[in-house]
DNA sequence: TTTAATGATTACGG
DNA sequence: CCGTAATCATTAAA
């Protein structure tokens, strides 16, 4: 629109609004070329500069009167010409720009989390692969699972309402636009191909706002993410029976606390748990009873007991030949490595 | 509500 | 990848 006011302007400028010699001299010869004399286009020139003085109603049938003249097919592509060349730098600013890669990489994420693209059969397969990525716990990811999901959709939910809100703003801003354009090309001049430019911009404009619903959207799902996958949010204590084997195997193996992988997953399914988990349990257990020691030795002591009283009984059942009760006597498993 | 315990993650070295 | 050390975030205890 700047190029617009800025041409009337110049128009005003030019104008004289009386002299026979008025705008650019390629027109002028145009129209006389044409067999009109060009205190016609002067008059007809001086009615459009005035038209803004006028009353509305004045202006209305003006306008009309000067649309149905018969010079007016000639003058407007004339003034468009001009006008064209007038705003050719601009123009050549802003070309087709290549897809933003920003936006790109919004677009595939929010398709890869299921919250754009197809309905709800993809957007929950995303979000199931997304979770079991994660190494998720079988556990009780069950629960959390449908509690994402649900969170995810209803992100999803939004993200498309407010798109819809925005592409219906869009079409409706973009009407509106047009018909202005259309209406005031009666008295200025502006092409066709203008108001494609026009309405292009706009598109621009309200695409580069989707980024910002496309930006926070991905900021959200990232967030529920965070929230429901990462395992530290959600962590729950081991029971009491896998700590009291997972602490049977370390203080009996005190001089050497490193289980082989082999014993790592007979601890874990022991416990109940992942080999992972285990392998972070004694992490945790070696570096913090490294660190104080002293605050272990009751723990170590019972049991160290513990351990000699299963030994007692292992020995014991064994000169008995009997073993059937009792499934969570730890058996002190003869250990191949070093 | 503050504090301790605890499972998980991260950074870094081998 | 495995381990250590520091740190985070949550849970249980005080």
């Amino acid at each position: 629109m700047d190029d617009q006011t800025r041409m009337l302007a110049s128009m005003g400028g030019l104008g004289g609004l009386s002299q026979a010699d008025v705008g650019d001299p390629d027109s002028v010869r145009k129209q006389q070329s044409l067999g009109q004399p060009p205190q016609d286009i002067g008059d007809i020139l001086q009615q459009i500069m005035a038209i803004t003085d006028e009353s509305l109603d004045e202006a209305q049938a003006r306008k009309h009167a000067l649309n149905c003249h018969r010079m007016k097919p000639a003058l407007f592509s004339v003034l468009c010409e001009i006008k064209e060349k007038t705003v050719l730098s601009i123009r050549g600013v802003q070309e087709e720009d290549p897809p933003d890669p920003q936006i790109m990489r919004l677009d595939n994420m929010l398709l890869a989390e299921g919250v754009s693209g197809p309905e709800k059969g993809g957007g929950s397969a995303a979000a199931a692969a997304a979770a079991a990525a994660a190494g998720g716990s079988p556990n009780d990811g069950s629960i959390e699972h449908s509690d994402y999901r649900a969170k995810l959709a209803q992100i999803r939910q939004i993200y498309h309402s407010e798109l819809e809100k925005y592409e219906q703003a869009c079409s409706e801003f973009t009407n509106h636009v047009m018909n202005l354009l259309r209406e005031q090309s009666r008295t200025r001049p502006i092409s066709p191909k203008e108001i494609e430019r026009m309405v292009a911009i706009i598109h621009r404009k309200f695409s580069s706002i989707q980024m910002q619903l496309k930006q926070s959207t991905c900021e959200a799902v990232m967030i529920l993410r965070s929230r429901f996958l990462d395992a530290r949010r959600k962590r729950r204590n081991f029971n009491k029976q896998a700590t009291e084997v997972l602490n049977e195997y370390f203080y009996s193996h005190l001089s050497n606390p490193y289980p082989s992988e082999e014993a790592k997953e007979e601890l874990a399914k022991k416990c109940a748990i992942t080999v992972s988990q285990v392998s972070n349990w004694f992490g945790n257990k070696r570096i913090r009873y490294k660190k104080n020691i002293g605050k272990f030795q009751e723990e170590a002591n019972l049991y160290a007991v513990k351990t000699a009283v299963d030994a007692a009984n292992v020995s014991a059942q064994a000169s008995q030949a009997n073993s059937p009760a009792t499934p969570n006597s730890g058996k002190v498993h003869r250990k191949k490595y070093k």
